[in-house]
DNA sequence: TCTTGCTCTGAAACGCGTTTCATAAACTAA
DNA sequence: TTAGTTTATGAAACGCGTTTCAGAGCAAGA
């Protein structure tokens, strides 16, 4: 396999100016590129990356770390990071990690290894304060709150857009609000809790444990939702569902079983996911495709760190 | 960042003992290793692995190309490549093309750029002649019949099995028997198609173009399905279909409808999946899992290539 | 006692592209 | 014409771990 040595020895040249044409530099007369270029041809030259890595530094890959990618709001978060990262001739590592914790480490120990130039965490599982011991070996992006900190981010202000849903259901006339969530532990679920509660307090409404779903994910998993609900002597009338997914699960089942929606049981999604369209579910859009492609700028941005807030739009629909 | 050198001059050895150290050889006195590994620690010692690629000229780093992740085929596919990537230390970079030809080529590209140490094709989109192209860069694995070739495969008998399947269906007493199939193209769906063609001509059936459905990959697609045909005069009265988790999805249509299963339409499905257990879905069960460790270890397997045809099962349960 | 064969260790070569520095030539502005 | 840029190019240093080769020391077997 030639190298770059005998690529110059071919062409009568340094090895300096074979990268410079390599690399596009500016300063490289034409006649030696030419020159260059036939003798790549000829040798049938193929630039050994790994050296390059070792010489830059860098691999020009970006860790992703998400618990599922097969579920839509992670799949489109990967379509904005993929898009940015093709743009920016960067490759991708995914992990997924299904929340194991050994998994997680793992990419995080990549990062330390310098396999991978930056690590996007979608949702974590490990503790805070071990996601810190591992920002000097290189940057690290969230989606959560990172102000106060010098770790990039770009999120959603789930405590606002929650109490927001609150506000507009409640705007609408429903009282007895139930929602659906799903990790039970994890930042984001905290934040809505806390939302909720909130909610509760400010207009005297009383909380009702039965109104709170966990484990809501996926489309099937609408059904046990609407089964719990359909048991209960005294149901909530709205749903604040933190995925469009479940909506959807949730909304197909009323269907099935004659309920009417929004006047039995209204329901508000969260994502603006293709299907909230299709099946017309009112819901707050979270732009996840642009929050990909935001997380991925700051994973490559370089020396600074920034937190980048964004704002989530209320699409009203047929379900509220 | 200290390097090799410098844990070298703490511990009073040269580099070579070093690395002996850190790759675990044998021939290391006690007291040596010892003064090594508190060098180490105390210079906060992280190996260069782009260093250690260069030098080994490998990565540890294989490729596997997948149409889509989410879905449960590819999902347990991966599972077992990744199971047996973990037991081997190696780690794993996920392309998803959605079937897009140019994802397929980053794959290959990175293959030639030995960024990947091999590269696993679950299903491809590119001719086989461009795959070929890619032969001599490094090991290429993929899931079909390669016999005859040098490259390794791992792969189901698609044509027999499909064949099996008709004819435990006929032995049923079924006559009017439709199939779903993913894609309309692929190597696969070819395959089958054959099979279905012979069956029919085995038997002195007529080929009914309706009783074919294509692009049958979830869930949700079962509803389409399930719509076409009851809308027929003279529907099938039985369906292959090569994905569980579509007929799962059509079973679940059935129910709501009141369609009896298998009286009205029976079901038989392929893969085994989690969810044919669960609903008790008759299949031909494809051990995904076993499949994904098989072509794993193809992948790693140094000179030699290999082709493992894998049997499918048959699994009966309530609806055939 | 002499081989033979381990065990242990270090020097040096190797993998290979990038980048800095020095230098030379060509060009522009004063 | 002189000073100051800009263009163009090569030598050499740099990033860093692995591996081969040669040799020393020591023990077991002949």
């Amino acid at each position: 396999m030639a190298n770059i040595k005998d690529v110059a020895q071919m062409a009568g040249v340094s090895v300096a100016t074979v990268s410079r044409v390599l690399n596009h530099h500016p300063y490289v007369s034409e006649d030696k590129k030419a020159a260059v270029l036939r003798a790549m041809e000829q040798a049938n030259y193929n630039r050994n990356i790994n050296a390059v890595h070792l010489s830059k530094g860098q691999t020009n890959l970006i860790g992703v770390v998400v618990p599922f990618s097969n579920h839509p709001y992670f799949g489109l978060l990967i379509e904005g990071i993929a898009n940015e990262a093709l743009r920016q001739n960067y490759k991708l590592v995914l992990f997924q990690t299904n929340y194991e914790t050994d998994r997680e480490l793992e990419a995080l120990a990549m990062l330390k290894d310098k396999q991978i130039d930056a690590l996007i965490i979608c949702s974590r599982i490990s503790p805070w304060h071990l996601i810190e011991e591992y920002l000097s070996y290189g940057p690290i992006v969230v989606c959560e709150n990172t102000r106060g900190t010098n770790v990039s981010s770009t999120f959603v202000d789930h405590y606002g857009s929650f109490f927001q849903a609150l506000e507009y259901l409640h705007s609408k006339g429903y009282r007895k609000i139930g929602y659906c969530l799903g990790r039970e532990m994890g930042a984001n679920s905290d934040l809505r809790r806390t939302a909720y509660q909130d909610f509760l307090q400010k207009y005297k409404l009383a909380f009702n444990p039965n109104f709170v779903f966990y484990n809501c994910f996926n489309f099937e998993d609408g059904e046990h939702v609407l089964n719990r609900i359909t048991e209960m002597e005294s149901p909530p009338a709205a749903l604040l569902i933190s995925s469009d997914q479940v909506a959807a699960g949730i909304l197909t089942c009323c269907k099935v079983r004659d309920m009417a929606v929004p006047d039995q049981l209204a329901l508000l999604g969260f994502d603006n996911q293709p299907i909230a369209k299709i099946m017309n579910i009112t819901t707050l859009e979270i732009p996840l495709v642009e929050i990909g492609r935001k997380l991925f700028a700051q994973a490559i941005e370089e020396g600074i760190s920034s937190q980048e807030e964004i704002a989530v739009k209320l699409i009203e629909r047929q379900t509220v």
